[in-house]
DNA sequence: TGACTTACATAGCACCGTCATGTATAGTAC
DNA sequence: GTACTATACATGACGGTGCTATGTAAGTCA
């Protein structure tokens, strides 16, 4: 059986944060699809659980974007692994996605502390 | 003309964000659809700008599934207004939403601050 | 009268993760 | 030597979601 009972992360956010997970992996040092599984799997602390499935595809459209580079390689116990590097275009991408993340982000901590205050909450008044 | 020039976050991350953020802006006070757009641009300083085609369906998704509950109501200049309010299901979806985001997040900088380290980085050693 | 804003709604489309499945091979336990 | 497990990559059917365009209606202001 292949295992898929734990089920922690939202798809939405799953495929919000794949991309720039990904990218930034590789920014780090080159690496293949089953390594990164499990890299992401222990940064998160096992809260991540990325199945293959999911995985392959986003690899093979950021290279069909440009963002990555793959080349067939092979393990030193002989296993072919598909090891992909970061391209410029995958940085400044990586750039971009940080970025867009840190503005939602930022938004969500306001609403975050607004929402537990009592009694409602205001946003900035009317000025332009 | 509807304009539709700035594209300022991917439709990812509006996916992930769009069900926490509608819910914590109710988690605050009461609100409904037109509102709510105009409260996310000001939130995000401008960076976010949802669409009503989008908002209106998540709104729907979110009654459907008990987050949140709606009623229609009249404003002082006599405009029908569809108001929401959230739920006690919605404030435990919410809670469960920004968990998850967090997880996320957290995972998010971790790699970012070692993709910008020179000469790669590693993760946790190997012991079993 | 006409333009703009407010206010809600929906259909067609493309994209993406999920789930199941397929293929292949190295290591390990019996 | 024969299972079994882990490693390693790949893809197709399916459902859900935002995007874009469009429709409807009514209040505001010149």
């Amino acid at each position: 059986m292949r295992t898929h009972e734990i089920m922690e992360i939202n798809k939405e956010l799953i495929a919000a944060s794949s991309t720039p997970i990904v990218l930034a992996i590789l920014a780090g040092e080159d690496s293949y699809g089953y390594a990164i599984l499990q890299q992401v799997r222990e940064l998160s602390g096992g809260g991540m659980q990325w199945t293959d499935g999911m995985l392959y595809p986003v690899l093979h459209r950021l290279e069909r974007n440009g963002y990555i580079r793959g080349r067939w390689g092979v393990s030193d116990t002989g296993r072919r692994r598909k090891y992909y590097s970061i391209t410029e275009q995958g940085l400044a991408e990586l750039s971009e996605q940080r970025k867009q993340w840190q503005t939602v982000d930022a938004a969500l901590r306001k609403i975050w502390v607004a929402a537990s205050l009592p009694g409602g909450w205001t946003l900035s008044p009317t000025p332009t």
